[in-house]
DNA sequence: GCCGCTATTGTACGGTCGTTCAACAACGGC
DNA sequence: GCCGTTGTTGAACGACCGTACAATAGCGGC
């Protein structure tokens, strides 16, 4: 159970580098003070690497102000406790995910099948098709089920990602109008939000599992074949 | 962090019930020796209650000596240390879902579209369709990155899960017999039996993570769209 | 240059962790 | 009934855990 201790953040944040741009040598600064904001940016991105390095076994407080080049104490200056912080990671960690989505289909060609083409592909590179992703992504279900910030951060931020979907899902398929028309492709939609949702979900699992038995490229074929089926 | 002491064993072996026929009450035994056999199967059984129960905080020798009724101590007599436990648990986790669905096929009838359909309604009902039991899997997928046991038993059982469902996809879309068309199909054998993997995993996901979300048998009603697609 | 606010430090505390090991006791063989 | 084997116990160890808190020091306002 031992972890090499994080040496101070790598890429993170500004770590324990004494700081200030004269070199003078005796007196130097011993830390430099932040806005809580900031500080409190940066903590949540030493969790996530943390996380992503050593998975579970990273998410200690110690593990944590180490990657961000802090002391043990801070941590609980800037956030009640533990599980506060954690969930605070957790609502980053899905915000940037549904938002690079976002983008990238905003970037897309203004036509459905190019949007979703967009999503599909944003889905299966970097940096949400990483191994390392999946770990966290682990601990943070893990922690469902007995944490509530965590419930809270889930049903907030999943709505978003299903939201998404169902809406390129819709332009695709185009809108009929009729009421009973309506009523059964609603019906339809919201089965093929959740089923393409599953299956983007179960390739990205196999191929952190394994990466050898899949290519990115396959995995979108195999939905865009999905998607196909349902017209 | 505090988890409720586990009372000793409820359901999964003898637990601390100081046992024999004759309820002297001074000079009864205080604990029974059992076969090594017996008593590593009691501990991994244990050790997936903990894990259905608590999760991750569960996995602790305390919480799985407590849970077996046995003394810490008796844990490192039958297994070099805590990976080597939790390992052997995996294995006997998957290789009981295996079995499971297996069996679950053997009693459909011989057609191929009925085996499917056993294999999907037995993946979508308990004792596989559990929110604990999704505890239990994060945990290991959590572990998979950095413990050697953990990614050898992966290894060996997920083949069997994939050759399982390749299978049963063989024998349902038939076998084309020239050659040419015998490699292409081969190609789409390998992934749509990826896709198929991917789909019901990913609907177990959202169920477990969400039950309200989706009924068990509109997930079997995805999958078998999804095969039909195939033809 | 000094002051006040507060971000930051680092030690301390009580607790749990995995593992070790000497002592103990169940039970089959005689 | 005693003995030897060995499954089992439970205390002990050192390491790490999350949190609390008094002391320190960066830095803007004056």
């Amino acid at each position: 159970m031992k972890l090499p201790r994080a040496r101070g953040a790598a890429s993170s944040g500004p770590a324990r580098t004494p700081p200030g741009p004269q070199g003078g040598e005796g007196a130097r600064r011993r830390f430099e003070r932040q806005l809580p904001a900031q500080r409190r940016a940066a903590l949540i991105a030493a969790t996530i690497e943390c996380l992503k390095r050593y998975g579970h076994d990273g998410l200690s407080i110690r593990t944590i102000s180490a990657q961000a080049g802090v002391s043990v104490g801070l941590i609980n200056h800037h956030f009640p406790n533990k599980d506060e912080l954690v969930a605070a990671a957790y609502r980053h960690f899905n915000r940037e995910l549904v938002e690079g989505l976002k983008e990238a289909v905003a970037r897309a060609e203004k036509t459905p099948a190019a949007r979703l083409r967009a999503f599909l592909a944003a889905s299966f590179s970097p940096p949400n098709l990483d191994a390392d992703v999946l770990a966290v992504w682990v601990v943070f279900w893990g922690m469902y089920r007995h944490s509530r910030p965590i419930q809270r951060v889930q049903r907030d931020t999943y709505a978003d990602y299903v939201r998404l979907v169902h809406e390129m899902l819709a332009d695709l398929l185009g809108g009929a109008v009729g009421t009973r028309a309506r009523r059964t492709r609603r019906v339809d939609l919201r089965l093929a939000a959740i089923g393409l949702t599953a299956l983007i979900d179960g390739l990205w699992l196999e191929w952190c599992l394994e990466p050898g038995r899949l290519r990115p490229r396959e995995a979108v074929a195999l939905c865009e074949g999905w998607v196909e089926g349902l017209r």
